[in-house]
DNA sequence: GCATTATATGCCTTGACACGTATATTCTCT
DNA sequence: AGAGAATATACGTGTCAAGGCATATAATGC
């Protein structure tokens, strides 16, 4: 498991992520707030961190863990060469998506087959 | 399988999509260009044309495929939220990083323990 | 209809990985 | 030192998906 995308696949991982997004949090704070227990808290920490995702500084007992970004970035940069199809303009979407999935239920007679 | 992050967790069928972000593609240019055994290529289609990632048409006997892009924008929705971890301005990244990854080699005597 | 090309599907094996439960480790405070 | 809190790890188990290989299905042109 080394690819960002794998990492982010699994979806307890990806709610820790978007919790960390707001702020830093400990690993009891994620417990609770995401209502998982604490060994599968704990276990996908360690995944996030051993792939760089995030990292963790000691506060007495409790461990912070914070965001590092550059994993999601990876992810971000696969995404750009597929932006086109939606980022460009409103009507250039719908033309693509007239395209792709023509349109329903305006002047059109014949049904789309399933 | 149904999240669009499982869907591109695996290798192969990124490399589907990034093909056919260029331009649409029969199965045998998949095949052909990608150097995957057809079985391969046609199990990774049919993953990501349930999944609602590309959608087929016939012409003759080869399927052509084109990409569906909706799947995709909702990984970029969930980008969205870490973005602003990046995106801001260089500087502002700059700091970030600092913060994050305190800077090394620079007047601090105390090692980071491991 | 038959051979050929193009694509899809079935079956089987194998390997990852997520989870639960229990237990270990580490730190703090008195 | 001992108790308690916070976090990490170990182990056993079930599930699910990817790959290889063989074969089925479909369309074409003769």
């Amino acid at each position: 498991m080394e690819s960002a995308f794998e990492i982010i696949a699994e979806p307890n991982r990806r709610a820790i992520l978007g919790l960390l997004a707001s702020s830093q949090r400990s690993v009891g704070e994620i417990e609770r707030r995401l209502r998982m227990p604490q060994p599968t808290v704990s276990k996908h920490l360690r995944v996030l961190r051993e792939a760089g995702f995030v990292e963790s500084r000691a506060d007495a007992q409790r461990r912070l863990y914070r965001l590092k970004p550059e994993r999601l970035q990876e992810v971000d940069a696969w995404l750009a060469q597929f932006r086109r199809f939606w980022s460009a303009r409103v009507d250039a979407l719908e033309r693509h998506l007239d395209r792709v999935n023509p349109p329903t239920r305006t002047k059109r007679k014949t049904r789309r087959r399933r």
